[in-house]
Order: structure tokens, then sequence, then C-alpha cells
DNA sequence: ATGACTGCAAAGACTTTGCATCTTT
DNA sequence: AAAGATGCAAAGTCTTTGCAGTCAT
């Protein structure tokens, strides 16, 4: 059983960042967006945080890139996609899986399946266009 | 350009073991294995080389996995199941994912994709039975 | 007061890299 | 001989963790 959790005015403002971005940010990132309003705060707060709100669902990783765990607040089931170049992780929402997918692998494999990930690598269109500019 | 690459007993030693298993290994795996036969192989040597065949695009990586990339001597597009308890991944060649999806995703979003993975999450058949067992 | 939360810094884990040496061509 | 490949060990990144002090209940 997961001990009993007490409010922190930084776990709040920890949770509220990630909420309030879209971006997939990392600990680091996360970091540094609270400095400013919370020059005390340090990195290992932010990475017990992440943690504990994984544990408790209110927010999932989207995997690593580039060396970095990235977070979304968003836990409802969508797609991403990952920018090769500079690392963007932005969201699918229009690209549906479909529903009884985890359930129809469970019966196919005799798996538990808890959840899946769609993601889709590639270039994003920041960095298209840099690199039409770039040839030019 | 790819400065040219020569011939090493070792690099070709690399390919081999990770075309030889379905396990997905990690860099510190392929070590382990080519240790026995090959007692000067350094770590280096082999990251150098997954690497290499990563840009040749002759391996994939799979993700990283509790703190550890892992990769895939299949290049052809199929799904996975990581197991969150022990870590393992597995292939899933029987499902499918429309072939068309990363043309769709381009048109629709205005993105340049290469490719897509997906992943399922959840308890393979091992470590379910290990907590059945337990339990009783 | 109790026990959770945090800052700080050290430790850990995985990966990358510089350099001298060995191999391939 | 020239240039790539490797071993070794150091360095680099990101993340986790121990401990003493702080804060919520």
């Amino acid at each position: 059983m997961e001990r009993a959790t007490r409010y922190s005015k930084k776990r709040e403002a920890i949770l509220n960042v990630i909420r309030a971005t879209d971006i997939h940010p990392s600990a680091e990132w996360v970091y540094q967006k609270l400095k400013p309003d919370h020059p005390d705060l340090s990195l290992g707060t932010v990475y017990r945080n992440l943690a504990l709100f994984q544990r408790q669902g209110m927010i999932q990783s989207v995997g690593v890139v580039n060396g970095q765990e990235r977070f979304d607040g968003v836990t409802a089931p969508h797609s991403h996609f990952v920018c090769r170049r500079c690392g963007a992780v932005m969201d699918l929402h229009r690209t549906k899986l479909d529903v009884g997918l985890d359930h129809r692998v469970e019966e196919e494999y005799g798996l538990s399946v808890e959840r899946h990930e769609l993601i889709f690598y590639g270039c994003c269109q920041d960095c298209l266009g840099k690199a039409e500019a770039h040839k030019i």
C-alpha cells in the first residue's frame, strides 16, 4: 500500500506545469520551468514527484527521447509523434486506435495487457522547414 | 557521407548475435553473450557497432526498457509487447497495423513520417504465472 | 509530535568518447 | 602505409537515493 501523501506546494506546482503544457516535458524541463517561482526547488523533488504521479496514474511516460524520459499529463489513449531531429513530442489526437486492440492481444497471446502506445517517428514541420531553408 | 566500413570479426559477431535472438537484447546482453568467445571485446565496441547498425538501418531500437535501450534485428514492421514486471520484450507478429497509416498521418498533420511503433505494455505469461504461484 | 516532503550532494546506471594500439585493405 | 576498428578507462548524462532539516496534519 502506498503510504499517505500530504499536501505539498511544490508537488502541486509540478503537476500543474505538466498539465498546462502539451510538449510532453522532461524532468529537467519541469525543473527549469518552475525554478523562477520556486528558487529552492531541487531536481530530485521533480523526479520523486514524477515517479509518484506515475504510480498514481496521474501522468504517463511517453518513453525516452534523446536520453530523457518524457511525460504526458493526458492519460486518455492517444497517439504520439516524435521528431527525430529536434526531439519534439506531439499529440496525434485524431489518430484513433481500435479500442478492443488490447483485449484482442491478450486473447491471442495469453498476456495481460494494460495499455499500448502508438508512436510515429519522423521529421516535424518546423524541422522540415529549416531543412528546406538550409538547402536554398 | 558515412565513411567506408571495413570488415571486422567483432562487428560481424555482434550483428549475428542480434539476428540470432528474438529477445530484443540490450548492449550489455550482447556483450555478455559474446564475452566467452571474444574475451577481449569491450562494451564500447558493442555500443559503437549498435550505433552503426542503426544508421545503416540493419537494426532498430525498440525503445528504452528499465533504463536500457533494446534492439531488434528485424526491421520489417511489427508490434511489440513489453512486460512491465520483468522487462521482457516480445514480438507480436500477428498484430498487423494498417499499412497506409504512416502516409495518412503525414497528410493529416503535415509531417514527414518514417515509421511507427506499436507497443503493448502489461504482464507476460511467465510473470503472470509467478504472481499466481506466489499468492497460493 | 509524527511522519511525509524536500534540498543537497553523493552515488548509480547507462552510454559516449579520446587516445594509443591493432587490423584491414 | 593509410585509415578504420578496438580496448581501456575516463568522462558525460540522466536518474536515484541517503540524510538531515522542514513542513503538513
